[in-house]
DNA sequence: TTACATTCGGAATTATCGTTCCGTATAATA
DNA sequence: TATTATACGGAACGATAATTCCGAATGTAA
């Protein structure tokens, strides 16, 4: 009968994802994976599939990972202006403290495999509605409670968080100035008074 | 005596830069172009060194060029925020013309190569701080006319309008939608006002 | 204890990578 | 016209890519 597996699946899955996120996708060979995983090449193989597929997994790992994240921590906040300056000021705060400079991992696989990818085109699109759809929902809220002002344009500003989020993302990765970070979100977050 | 060089090797070097900027460094291989400049494998190590030197040129007529551009662009605009306005509305127009998805070549390199190559690292902080202090300048210029509110702080919104440009460089690769960008584009300069 | 399905590590395989080398073709000079 | 430095194309090289294969090790069920 079966040998059990040595390994905890889920937990080597999250170790690909934190590779995969660092180096990109085509800068990551097996070999790294071996090294970084501590697993031989047929087990990844027998596990995972192959390269590409442990890519996806790794990937929606991070994606579902991600969302449930933001979701929680904005539905959990009780003043939405609030809420979201928190939220900007914890991205900053995410990138100076990652010494690594992975960035954000969708952020860097849509420029890496886009144009050329148009499965992970599609996945895009779809984790960026949900992005937006979640930042919609929560500026909806906070209008209608009163806290930002009616005749807003909040689709358009659900959008521009996904944008400014991304853009966050990139500049980060150059050079994370807390201050010069801070203050342009605090100045951008001027547009919901 | 020497024979003269067959071919123009600055039309070759913009060939390569299209390339590298569509697929990205790792995913350019020497084979790819051989392909697409048409030379052999011998002429391109003899004219441009190696891989990463074509690619540092390349990299380099990108940055120049861009920096140019924008600063001409801006400077010959007589009202500044109708200026930015433009600007904006053209990098999306250029998005949704790139039927390559191309994005930004700066952006795709931050992503793609942070961490691993302090080289490009301090490259991409100098070209950062070209286009945040150019945009500061015109803003300077915008409220020394009158046409910007005194009051406001124009170096976060030079960060911002950086930081935006990126998202918005990302974002297009997604799903590039006129509509939705120019709105938010809109909404966003609502900040000058 | 025995049987055996499955995991595992490492060698083997095939393809492609970046780079170098070399014989031939070329065109400006003497 | 003869000379010759250089550009050129393509073969060759060693390194590394992704993937497959296989024998030894493993631990559960009979």
């Amino acid at each position: 009968m079966p040998k059990v597996k040595l390994f905890d699946e889920n937990r080597i899955l999250e170790k690909a994802m934190e590779l995969f996120w660092k180096k990109g996708y085509h800068a990551t060979s097996i070999q790294d994976l071996v090294n970084y995983l501590g697993l031989s090449r047929s087990s990844i193989y027998d596990t995972y599939g192959g390269k590409k597929e442990l890519f996806n997994k790794s990937f929606q790992l991070y994606r579902n990972t991600n969302i449930k994240k933001v979701t929680a921590f904005l539905e959990q906040q009780s003043k939405v202006k609030i809420g979201f300056k928190k939220l900007f000021e914890m991205t900053i705060q995410e990138s100076i403290n990652d010494l690594d400079k992975k960035g954000c991992f969708v952020v860097n696989i849509t420029t890496e495999l886009i144009p050329g990818d148009l499965e992970i085109q599609n996945i895009l699109k779809e984790n960026k509605d949900a992005f937006s759809s979640l930042f919609y929902e929560i500026l909806l809220k906070g209008e209608k409670s009163g806290e930002i002002p009616k005749g807003k344009n909040l689709k358009s500003i659900a959008s521009l968080f996904y944008t400014l989020y991304s853009g966050l993302k990139v500049v980060s990765k150059i050079q994370p100035n807390s201050k010069e970070l801070s203050d342009s979100i605090s100045v951008f977050l001027i547009l919901l008074e």
